[in-house]
DNA sequence: TTAATTTGCTAACGAGCGTTAGCAAGTATA
DNA sequence: TATACTTGCTAACGCTCGTTAGCAAATTAA
């Protein structure tokens, strides 16, 4: 276990701004000077509390993984619900994991292939593991009558590119809630896929 | 004009060597001595041919903003179409350009926020300016009952970002043509879109 | 009170960065 | 043939990069 609370308070600190700059500047174009800087230390003190400028990469992406997989079970447990009170629930979900840390969000979006390997490639399973998460349940959707689609992968692949660009233009303090957001884009994207005729 | 194939055709192909880097690396990760051993030179030699590693993505960004305009308003000059036709027809435009050149998309999609002041400012305002014209499209759409949707900056978000997620999967040699992939793109998205109560 | 841990500093390392100057060969144009 | 342009080289510039070593103060645990 590696999430962020757990950790000595200072390194979670690091993590935090540490993000917020990967997210901004990109994590190539951030320094461990800037870093520093900007939580009012030397670049080498840094390495009191971390091991490698990638360590911090490395520990927002699968954290983030962690988190986005346990939102999806939590929303798909009821297995007695129809698929698409299912599919709602997890599109909701995982539109509450983007909006709760959208910079930590836009991190694991853009920035894993700056992970070198093996990371890299394990991080790409589980992105692999996630989206067919998603591909199964509209399968089912299909399958059950519910939902239509000429292609399930396809659905899927739309599905999460509509939500995960929601981190770049999301603003904490915008007209929206982030619960009106996930609302919305729940009806908006069902509406092209539940069945209606 | 300062199109791609406008240019002398050495620098021609820095700009596509270099696109194709820093689609694949990210522009902050890519040295120019990277890029001068793709294209066999030593890294002195590109300034024979560029100013500056920047003014490559300046071209790539803003020549591509260009190509984007340049389809959206040759979609929608058909006026007397209906507004679902012409957003379909924006809709595969603007796949159409994605795939066409899927790393100059990447780039532009991604790597517009290296670029420096005023550039990054200029290239903001073009953005908008394309979300605002879908936007307008489908406020006309909803204005003329064509359309549904409880907020077109809502919509118009959610569909290009939808459309812009493209480039990260898809591959020139697979299973869909880029018109299929268009014409499915526009289905499943209007498909929540145009009014069927 | 002692020992361990946490936190931070200064100084420096080797490496790589974007870029420039100066030169030279090849190619096209007049 | 003379002139200009294109293309490319070598060598080096000043700078920034991630990271390490060694030391020291403060805090916490025994």
């Amino acid at each position: 276990m590696s999430t962020a609370a757990s950790l000595r308070p200072r390194k979670a600190q690091i993590d935090r701004t540490a993000t917020a700059l990967f997210r901004s500047r990109g994590f190539a174009a951030t320094s461990m000077r800037e870093l520093a800087t900007a939580l009012g230390l030397e670049a080498g003190s840094l390495y009191s509390h971390i091991k490698s400028k990638e360590e911090i990469l490395h520990r927002v992406c699968f954290g983030l993984a962690e988190t986005f997989f346990a939102a999806f079970a939590a929303a798909t447990e009821a297995t007695e619900a129809s698929i698409t009170t299912q599919l709602r629930q997890a599109i909701e979900a995982h539109v509450r994991v983007l909006t709760q840390d959208s910079a930590a969000s836009t991190v694991f979006l853009h920035e894993w292939r700056h992970l070198s390997e093996p990371a890299r490639t394990e991080f790409l399973a589980l992105r692999d593991r996630y989206e067919a998460s998603f591909r199964g349940l509209i399968q089912r959707g299909i399958a059950a009558g519910e939902l239509h689609a000429p292609d399930a992968a396809f659905a899927a692949l739309t599905l999460l590119a509509s939500l995960n660009w929601l981190p770049s233009w999301y603003r904490p303090d915008g007209r929206l809630t982030p619960e009106e957001i996930a609302h919305r884009l729940a009806d908006q994207l069902l509406g092209g896929l539940i069945f209606t005729g």
